[in-house]
DNA sequence: CGACATTGGTTCAAACTTGAAGCAAACTTA
DNA sequence: TAAGTTTGCTTCAAGTTTGAACCAATGTCG
């Protein structure tokens, strides 16, 4: 079988994803580890625990929504822990399981050092783009996360003890969601 | 100062990369770790050397292309050479230097994993690519490319020994540059 | 109930990355 | 041309990632 080899079009496209990708990472990188201590993956963790139902995720669904394996996740959460970011629970109804929680003191580190982060999200990436590129990046991205992560039906939040309705006080003029 | 938070817009085009771009680098490290016996990153220094005139590279010419830094290389560097596919030799009009020059092992590795990793890429990426999508992506990319890393022209070419015109005997049908 | 496969997480060693030093060969300039 | 700076690359320690075990708690059947 003969290869299909990559048309012009996509070479340039291919490299050019290759580069941007790999500077953007590093940018945003470098400026996370000076301002926060850690780098874009570990962030990305304490966000999305901030935006969970009482601030807690089981590993598993954690590492599924960081797109991260469960070993890395782990690691991860262990020097989390360490800062005092989190603070690991045991599963009230699996006892298999254990929750990462964010703690306050995550909680402060987050919105202390989302403005700066946020900052360089928008340099990098958002300033250079026009409102149809944006759109078209989340479509192209879209599509390629559905197309990679197999495809099973998005997961039922079920109703357990420690992910109840609630939501906690929304403090001030902070986003719902962090970058 | 207030920070300008995401909007919602482009909030979804971020997280859509993110994911998008973990998933897509996790797929194409572990395809090329399996029939390759290692990730992405070192096949593109193959790929990169393998288009060099002379099939050569100084070091910080190589990192450069491949957007990594200079002690990532060396170490990559290292480990190729361990493998045979990649040999050090000493620049001869600067002392200091050192050049990468891909070996016939080190080619032949190449070609052999090539067909595999276009197949990936465009089973992850291209299929699901509409043509303008493909050159929106190239055109956002580029774009944040230039701006990320300095606005440094571009590098003339020397005609250093090492780089002599020639670019050696074409073998078949292979594409010129590597994906 | 009692095998057996599955799931949720962790652990461990090996490989890789980072960033700060370090070293030597240019380059600059007084 | 000696002193001081820059450039090219490597080294080193500390931190991170990978993937293959591994262990314990569920689930599943017969």
């Amino acid at each position: 079988m003969t290869t299909r080899w990559l048309t012009p079009d996509e070479q340039r496209a291919w490299r050019a994803y290759i580069a941007a990708s790999h500077l953007l990472e590093d940018a945003i990188d470098r400026q996370l580890q000076q301002e926060a201590g850690m780098p874009h993956l570990y962030y990305s963790i304490l966000a999305n625990l901030s935006e969970a139902p009482e601030r807690r995720l089981r590993m598993t669904d954690l590492a599924e929504r960081t797109k991260i394996t469960r070993s890395r996740l782990t690691y991860a959460v262990g020097r989390l822990e360490k800062d005092g970011a989190v603070r690991r629970e045991g599963c009230p109804t699996d006892r298999r399981g254990s929750v990462a929680a964010l703690t306050d003191e995550g909680m402060t580190l987050l919105e202390r050092t989302a403005p700066g982060h946020v900052e360089t999200v928008r340099a990098a990436l958002f300033d250079h783009l026009t409102p149809e590129q944006v759109g078209q990046l989340e479509e192209i991205c879209a599509g390629v996360a559905r197309n990679l992560q197999g495809d099973e039906p998005g997961t039922v939040a079920e109703d357990v003890p420690w992910r109840r309705r609630s939501s906690g006080p929304c403090t001030s003029s902070q986003p719902q969601s962090w970058p």
